[in-house]
DNA sequence: TGAATAGTGTCTATGAGACAGTATGTA
DNA sequence: TACATACTGTCTCATAGACACTATTCA
C-alpha cells in the first residue's frame, strides 16, 4: 500500500491588475517592493485573503487599501484568472486569484498604508520587459491587458474608464489606449451611439475637449454588444 | 492595537466542466456522491490539489482519474474561474479553481475508481434545475456551458469535440448542440472552410455521414476566428 | 477669421443569411 | 430511381471603413 499523496493547504492571495487611462496611455497600478524577494522590485499590489473573507471582498478591500478607492468608485472588477505553480513564490506555495480592475482617470485619493510606493505606469513598458516585475507579475499583466482588450470588443466597459459623465471622444480615447490604435472618429461616434444600450445621451453637453460642444453621455444598460466592435480590421497608430 | 486578521489557509480543489457531445446533445461528465454532504446529488468531478502539484496538472490527473482520458486525448482544457465563496462546502472552506475540458465523443475507456457512478447527462437539463447539483456546482456548470458557446464564436475549439478527422457536418452538429440552434447548412460550409487557419482539408473524403462523400478535414493552426461566427443573429430552432 | 471638435451623409467593400441549383454517393 | 448530403452560385441586406461635408464653439 502506498501512503496517500500530501494534500495542499496554502495560503490565498489576490493580485490586482488595475487599469486606468491618463495622459493618453493606459497605465497600471504598481508598487515597488520594500522587502525580499525581488526587493526594489516593481509587483502588483496584493494582499492575502483573511479567514472567512470572500475572494472578491479580499480584491475590493486590497484595492482601497492601495488606492482609497471604494467599491462603488471602481469602474469595473472582475476575477481574471488564479496562478498556482508550486514556486512562483521562493518562500512558500502561493495560490494566488488575480483579479481585473478598471478605474476612471481620477486623482487618487491618498497613497497611504502599504501604497506609501504605489504608483501608475505605463502598461506597453512593463508588457514588453518580461523580467521588470516580480514573481510571475509579467504574466499575470500580460493577461489582464489581453482580457481588458478583448473585452472592449464585446461589451460596454471602456466607459468604466470614463468618468459617470462623458463625451463620445473621451470614450474614444479610451479605445485608442487599450488597444494601441487610432480610430475615425465619425465611424466611431456613429458605431457607438447606435448600438443599443452602449451609452445613453443626457441633455447636458461640454467644451472640455475643445471645439463644438459636445453631448455628454453615460452608461447604458447592456452587457456585451451586439455586432462587437473589433479591433481586427482597424488601422494601426 | 488590534490583533492582526487572521489570514485564510485553505484546502484547495479543482473541479470539472467536461463537455461532450453525444446523440446530438450537449453532455456533461457527473458523479453521483456516495457520502455527505449532498450523498447521491449529482456533483461534477473533482478532487483536491496535491502537495507540489501544478493546478493544471492536477486538473489532467482528475480527468484521466474519472475518464481514462490521457492529456493528449483531451480536445481542449482551460482554466474557468476559481470558487472560494466561505460556506461554499459546509464542511470546511474550500477554493476551487474550475476547469473547462472539451473531449471527442468517445467510448470512454473505462469508469473506473473514483468514477464508478460517472455518467454523461444532458446539459440543458442540469441547467434548468438549479438545484439538481452539489455544492455550488450549478453555477460552475452555467459559467462553464457560457464559456464553452462564447468560445466556439472565435475560436476554432469546435474540433476540439470531434474526432482528428471530421467532416464539415460534424462540425456544424457541434455548434447546433452547444449553441442549441440549427445552421444553415450551405452558409457554415462556406464560413468554415474560408476561414484561415480553422480547418485544413485532407484529401480523404467519407459517407459515414450518408449522402454524397464528404471531405475530411483536421483542426487548423489558427487560434482565434477573423471575424468570428456570430451566434447573435442565428435562428433558433 | 481660423482652428478644433461634433456630428451627418454617402459611397464602397465585405460578409451574413436565404435559398436555388448541381454533384455524387447509398438503398 | 429516390434520397441524402456535399458543395457552389447568387441575391439581398447590414455593417465597417473611408472620407467629404456641415455645425458650433473658442481664441
Amino acid at each position: 500500500m502506498k501512503p496517500p499523496p500530501a494534500l495542499l493547504r496554502s495560503a490565498i492571495a489576490v493580485d490586482l491588475v488595475v487599469l486606468t487611462i491618463s495622459e493618453g496611455a493606459l497605465r497600471v497600478l504598481l508598487i515597488r517592493r520594500g522587502i525580499p524577494p525581488f526587493k526594489g522590485r516593481y509587483a502588483l499590489p496584493g494582499g492575502f485573503v483573511r479567514d472567512g473573507e470572500d475572494l472578491e471582498d479580499a480584491a475590493h478591500r486590497e484595492l482601497q487599501e492601495e488606492t482609497g478607492l471604494r467599491p462603488a468608485q471602481v469602474g469595473h472588477l472582475e476575477q481574471l484568472r488564479t496562478f498556482g505553480a508550486p514556486r512562483r513564490d521562493p518562500r512558500e506555495r502561493v495560490i494566488s486569484v488575480a483579479y481585473l480592475a478598471f478605474i476612471p482617470n481620477l486623482p487618487l485619493p491618498y497613497a497611504g498604508g502599504d501604497a506609501a510606493t504605489a504608483s501608475l505606469e505605463k502598461a506597453d513598458e512593463f508588457l514588453s520587459e518580461r523580467s521588470a516585475l516580480a514573481f510571475d507579475h509579467h504574466e499575470i499583466l500580460e493577461c489582464g491587458i489581453e482580457r481588458a482588450r478583448a473585452k472592449l470588443e464585446y461589451t460596454p466597459l471602456a466607459a468604466a474608464f470614463c468618468p459617470t459623465h462623458f463625451t463620445i471622444l473621451e470614450l474614444r480615447r479610451v479605445y485608442e489606449a487599450v488597444w494601441g490604435i487610432s480610430l475615425d472618429p465619425a465611424n466611431f461616434h456613429r458605431k457607438v451611439t447606435k448600438s443599443p444600450g452602449f451609452v445613453t445621451p443626457t441633455d447636458e453637453t461640454t467644451t472640455r475637449d475643445g471645439g463644438r460642444p459636445a453631448r455628454l453621455f453615460v452608461r447604458g444598460d447592456a452587457e456585451t454588444l451586439h455586432p462587437p466592435l473589433l479591433r481586427h480590421g482597424a488601422s494601426a497608430d
